[in-house]
DNA sequence: GTTAGCACTCCTCCCTAACGAGTGCTAACC
DNA sequence: GGTTAGCACTCGTTAGGGAGGAGTGCTAAC
C-alpha cells in the first residue's frame, strides 16, 4: 500500500531484477536474504539502501515478506508467481541436458507400460525434485482381442488385449474342466462379438447376451469379466500416478521435520486427488505451474507442482511433471518438464501413427 | 557382568516378565521406562527397588540400556530378540482380525498382478506400519504363447503370455507394412517353436534360427525380443517390491527428523537390496524377524523387518512382510504376517492346482 | 532519486540455575 | 537371602537473562 503508486500490474525493471535476485538467492540458500548479500552477490549497480527501498515496495505489493523484523526477505507465493510468469516463456533447456534426457529415452524399448515410469525417473534425476507421471490411457478403451488359456484343470487365464496396447490377465475358475480347443472356440466366438468394442458397447453386448438362449454360462461369465475389466481400465486411466525421487524432496531443509511432507505424500496416494490433477490439466496445452497456496488441496500448500499434459487430445492423454518445495529452481524445472512432455508426445505419436 | 550368575541362557521367569513389561511399555509410549511406572502399571507384585535390581541384571546381560544415568530403560536389539523368541511361537491373530483380513482378500478377483499389492496394503492397514510384498514369480518362466497384433501401418504389438500367468506387451516397429493375416501366420510359426520353452531354451532356439536360411528378418527380431523379455521376467522376479503405508512409519516419533528414514527409503528402492532380501528368505519356511542391527544393511539398523515367504518352493515363491521401527508391536505384527502368508499360500495353491 | 549513517528490533546463541525423574547404594526388614 | 524403604547423587531438561549480530527503516545529506 504505502509506496505503491499504481495497481500491481507490471513492475519497474529494476524492481523486477531485485525480486528475481531475491528469489534466486533464496532458492540457492534457503535462508532469508538481506539487502547487503544481494548487492554483494548480484551486480545490481545500486546501494543496499536503495535495495531496501525497493524491497519495501515489493513487500507492500505482496511479492516478498519477512519472517520477523530483523530478518531478510523471503519470496511469497505471489512473488514466485510473478517470477515464473516473467521467465516461463523464454526458458529453454540447455542442449547438453536435452541430449542427456533424449539419451535416457533412447534406452527404453517400446514397452509402453514403462514410459511414464521412465518419464518420472528422468524428471526426478534432471531436476533433483520428485518426478510425477500418469499413464496416457485412451479416453475410452477398446477391446482388441480376448484369449482363454487353460491353466490347471478347472482354472483358465483370461487375457484381454486392448486396441491401445495395454494387456491384462485374470484367473478364471470353471465349474467343469474344459479342453484347450473348447476354450479357443469360445474365445473366438467372444472375439467375434467384442472385438473393437468400447466398455459401454461390451456392456450392451452383455445385456443382449443375457436374453439369448443356448449360450454357455461360462461364456457369459467371461463377457461379464471383460466388461468389468474394461470398466477398470477406463477408471484406472485417470487414477494412476507414478512418482519417483520423492526422497529428493525429503532432503529439502523445509521438510526436515517430516510432518508437512507426510501430508503431501498422503495426498499423492489419494486417487481422488490424482484424478483431480489430470482433470485440471485436461484443457491445457502447455506447462502449468501451481505454486504453494495456488494448489486446491491444503496439503499441497507448501509445495509447487509443475505439470504438463502429453499425448493426443481426444485420443489418449496423460500428465507428467515435478513436485518440489515452493522454493524450487523454477526455470530449470519448467524447461525440463516442457522438454520431457515434448518427448512423450513424440512417443505417443509414434505409437498411434 | 556384575550380578549375572550364569551365561545369557534362559532368564528367570520374573526377569523375563519385567523385560516383557519394559518392552510393552516402551512400545506403547516411546519413552524410556522407569521402575516406578512399571510397578504402577503392570501387576508385578514387587517393589520398585526390586525392579531396579532386576533391571540392573538385564542391563548387564545386554537386554536393556539407558540413554543416560537418570533416565529409564530402553530395550536393546538383543532385548527385542529375546522377547520375540519367547512370544513368536505362541502368538495367533485374533479371530476378528483374521476375519477382517480374509474379507479383504475375498474382495479381489483373481487378477494375479494385484495380489502382492493387496497383501502389502492389508499388512499396512492391519499393523499400522509399512507392508511389503514381492510378486511370486516362478523360478524359471515358460512361454505360453506369443501374439502379433497390427497397430499402425508399420507398428505391431508383441504380446507375450507366460505359462505362469503374467502377460507383457511391447511395441514393435516394422520396416514394411504387414497384414493382420501375415502377422498371425508368423505368430503361429513362432508359437510352434517357443511354446512351453524357458528363457534359456528360447535363447537356444534363437541361435539355431540364426543359422537357418529363408527366415524373415522380422521373425528373428521377434524371437530376439521374446528372449529379451524372458530374461527380464526372470530377473524382475527377485527385484520387484511393493510397499504400502510407508507413511505409517514416517509418523513414528523416532523418525520425526526425516534423516534416518530417508536412508531406509533409499535402501528400499535399491534393487540389489530387494534381491538380497528374497534370497535371504529362500531357505526359510516360517516368519522371520530381523531386528535393527540384525539387518545386514546399515541403513536398516533403526528398523525391524518381519518377513515370511509364500508360494510353492521350487515353483514360485515370493516374500511378504512388514517394516517398522525397532520399537514395534511384534506379537501382533508377527501373527498378522504369518496369517497373511498363509492366505497367500492358499491363493498360489489355487492358481497352480 | 540515491546513498550514508544510525538507532532500533528481534532472533539466536550461550550461560546459569532450578527442577525433577530415575538410578544405585546401603541398611533394615521378613 | 531375597526384598524393601530411604536417600544421596547424577544428569538431562527447562526457563530466564544477557551479549551479539543481522537486518531493517528512518532521516538527512548528496
Amino acid at each position: 500500500m504505502a509506496r505503491r503508486k499504481d495497481r500491481p500490474g507490471p513492475l519497474e525493471p529494476r524492481s523486477e531484477a531485485i525480486l528475481q535476485a531475491i528469489i534466486e538467492e533464496y532458492v540457492a540458500t534457503a535462508a532469508p536474504v538481506g539487502s547487503m548479500t544481494l548487492v554483494s552477490r548480484y551486480r545490481l549497480g545500486v546501494s543496499p539502501a536503495t535495495v531496501r527501498n525497493v524491497m519495501a515496495e515489493l513487500e507492500a505489493a505482496g511479492y516478498i515478506g519477512h519472517p520477523h523484523t530483523s530478518a531478510g526477505r523471503v519470496p511469497t507465493d505471489a512473488g514466485y508467481r510473478l517470477y515464473v510468469e516473467t521467465i516461463a516463456d523464454v526458458v529453454v533447456l540447455a542442449p547438453v541436458e536435452q541430449l542427456m534426457i533424449r539419451h535416457q529415452f533412447g534406452q527404453v524399448e517400446f514397452a509402453s507400460e514403462q514410459w511414464f515410469r521412465l518419464a518420472a525417473a528422468t524428471l526426478a534425476g534432471a531436476t533433483h525434485v520428485a518426478g510425477l507421471a500418469t499413464p496416457a490411457k485412451p479416453i475410452a478403451c477398446r477391446v482388441r482381442r480376448v484369449d482363454l488359456l487353460p491353466n490347471g484343470s478347472r482354472t483358465a487365464s483370461l487375457v484381454l488385449v486392448l486396441a491401445e496396447g495395454p494387456v491384462k490377465q485374470v484367473l478364471l475358475t470353471m465349474d467343469e474342466p474344459r479342453t484347450r480347443e473348447g476354450l479357443e472356440a469360445m474365445a473366438s466366438a467372444i472375439n467375434a462379438r467384442l472385438s473393437g468394442h468400447s466398455a459401454a458397447e461390451v456392456e450392451q453386448t452383455l445385456t443382449s447376451m443375457l436374453d439369448e438362449s443356448g449360450l454357455a454360462p461360462l461364456q457369459i461369465r467371461v463377457v461379464e469379466r471383460v466388461a468389468a475389466m474394461m470398466r477398470d481400465f477406463d477408471a484406472e486411466s485417470v487414477e494412476d500416478l507414478f512418482s519417483e525421487g520423492l526422497l529428493n524432496v525429503m532432503a529439502a531443509p523445509e521438510f526436515s521435520q517430516s510432518d508437512k511432507l507426510r501430508r503431501v505424500f498422503g495426498a499423492l496416494q489419494d486417487r481422488r486427488y490424482i484424478g483431480g490433477l489430470t482433470r485440471l490439466m485436461e484443457g491445457r496445452s502447455d506447462v502449468h505451474v501451481f505454486i504453494g497456496s495456488e494448489n486446491d488441496h491444503e496439503e499441497m500448500h507448501d509445495v509447487s507442482l509443475i505439470l504438463a499434459p502429453y499425448g493426443r487430445p481426444g485420443q489418449a492423454t496423460g500428465v507428467i511433471g515435478v513436485l518440489g518445495p515452493t522454493r524450487m529452481a523454477y526455470p530449470h524445472a519448467i524447461s525440463t518438464v516442457r522438454y520431457v512432455s515434448g518427448l512423450m508426445n513424440e512417443l505417443v505419436d509414434h505409437l498411434y501413427a
